[in-house]
RNA sequence: CGGGGCGUAGCCCAGUUGGCUAAGGCGUCUGGUUUGGGACCAGAAGAUCGUGGGUUCGAGUCCCGCCGCCCCGACCA
């Protein structure tokens, strides 16, 4: 993409009204725009890691045999009031149609993904099986805050699976598990992300998070250093050591919850009297999982993380530009090298823009936080050489331009 | 939902006890110069001062209501 098409603009000033990091510098950054309190329109550069963030998950999901689908976020009220949650569920938006007919606006989906799963399961033969989506749920938070950390409107992908017996159910939570920790690494963010036990499991003691440690983070966790786990704080009174070892002394850590997944056994299938015939020809109820994860969430804590004074410095797998291209006067020549890595299929920010000062293409490239920054200038290109520098990195390195896609291959 | 803070141009903001034409910076536009870390000169445009009411000869400024945003807390299947 020619930045010069861009038709978002970096910011100097820090917006006001947000003091949370990953707020100040997406914005700052053209990545995305606030419109309301926890609500934000996401521009070309910040869709773009959005959908790196999904895809992903996507491929992991699809992995443990998740099916994709996309549900409703108009839901009848019936189906919130069939599980009580339309009066239980404070956070729940809720309007009315034209024909006074009620709706609330999804903000989890176990009130339309169960009548669903009923209409095609059958019998045992049609068991186990497993749907997801990647959505835009709405919660009528009572303070939104720190930008795409807490919103209103926020991007979910929610895992349900159904299953003809605990054992099923079990190996498949365990699957997903692992799904998860697959994706955390992917996404950079493996090592500060811990396997967390906490309260709330519907039928099961405990539910698991995944916690991100972040100093910005509301949750607070206690870490097992040495087996990778933790706990949640709102259960460390009644469980004060390691599940795993058994260790007692936890490093407490804030952190922000990344992901969770339940065991909800038959409270959903329960409400929606959804049945299956078994082996023995009895009717049984369905258990049932969910899995939840925020890419919108994310992306915040992955901007949390990864930058340093300048701006973002994002992992290569969530970029939204693997390489920033910098033409200082001498786009003849850039703009051949731009073609070239177009062609290899190379995803380049080409900074072509007349009359910008180099120092502000460099500062609006360590913004950006491309993990790859080339710059072409007349310094290098009588030695047919071009600057190539890790965003990570001080140290430019002069590349030959012939040799440039050989060199990348290195990084990718 | 309780407490606190804030709301002035596209963005960041000054405007102290009420007083004349609401100041500056960024950005934008025009012309010129400039090109290795957010350049420079000259000129220009851009403001129902969040909103409604009130007090006053006179309100950005004082009073009341409402709306919005941020922060702390509570809440967070």
């Amino acid at each position: 993409m020619k930045q010069s098409l861009l038709f978002t603009k970096t910011i100097k000033e820090l917006p006001k009204d947000e003091t949370s990091y990953n707020a100040q510098v997406l914005i700052r950054a053209g990545f995305i725009d606030k419109v309301s309190a926890g609500v934000y329109t996401f521009l070309p550069l910040g869709l773009k890691v959005l959908h790196k963030i999904n895809n992903i998950i996507r491929e992991e999901i699809n992995a443990v045999s998740g099916q994709e689908i996309l549900m409703p976020a108009l839901n009848p009220k019936e189906n919130w009031q069939k599980t009580g949650r339309w009066d239980d569920l404070d956070v729940l938006f809720k309007l009315i149609g034209s024909d006074d007919k009620e709706y609330a606006l999804g903000a989890t989906h176990e009130e339309i993904v169960t009548p669903l799963g009923q209409k095609f399961t059958l019998s045992y033969k049609d068991l186990p099986f497993a749907v997801y989506q990647i959505q835009t749920k709405f919660r009528n938070e009572k303070r939104a805050k720190a930008g795409l950390l807490r919103g209103r409107e926020f991007v979910m992908k929610d895992l349900y699976s159904f299953h003809a017996d605990e054992e099923s159910l079990s190996k498949y939570y365990n699957k997903v598990k692992e799904a998860y920790e697959k994706i955390y690494n992917r996404l950079g963010l493996g090592d500060l992300t811990y396997f967390t036990y906490a309260a709330g499991g519907t039928f099961s003691k405990y539910s698991h998070e995944f916690q991100t440690v972040c100093e910005n983070g509301e949750d607070i966790i206690y870490v097992c250093p040495k087996c990778h786990i933790a706990i949640n704080k709102e259960i460390i009174s009644e469980q004060n050591a390691c599940f795993k070892c058994g260790n007692t002394v936890l490093e407490e850590k804030k952190a922000i919850e990344v992901g969770n997944i339940f065991e909800l056994k038959t409270k959903y299938s329960k409400a929606f009297n959804f049945t299956f015939k078994d082996k023995d020809e009895n009717n049984k109820e369905v258990l049932m999982g969910c899995y939840g994860m925020g890419p919108s969430r994310i992306m915040g804590t992955i901007v949390e993380i990864c930058h340093d004074d300048k701006g973002m410095i994002w992992p290569k797998n969530v970029a939204p530009f693997s390489v920033h291209l910098i033409s200082l006067k001498q786009n003849e020549e850039a703009e051949k090298i731009y073609q070239k890595l177009l062609n290899e299929n190379i995803e380049v920010l080409y900074d072509d823009r007349d009359n910008v000062s180099p120092g502000e293409k460099f500062a609006d490239a360590d913004l950006i936080g491309c993990p790859i920054r080339l710059v072409v200038s007349s310094k290098t290109l009588d030695d047919k050489k071009i600057e190539f520098k890790l965003r990570t990195d001080d140290e430019i390195k002069l590349v030959d331009i012939d040799n440039l896609s050989n060199f990348l291959k290195n990084y990718k």
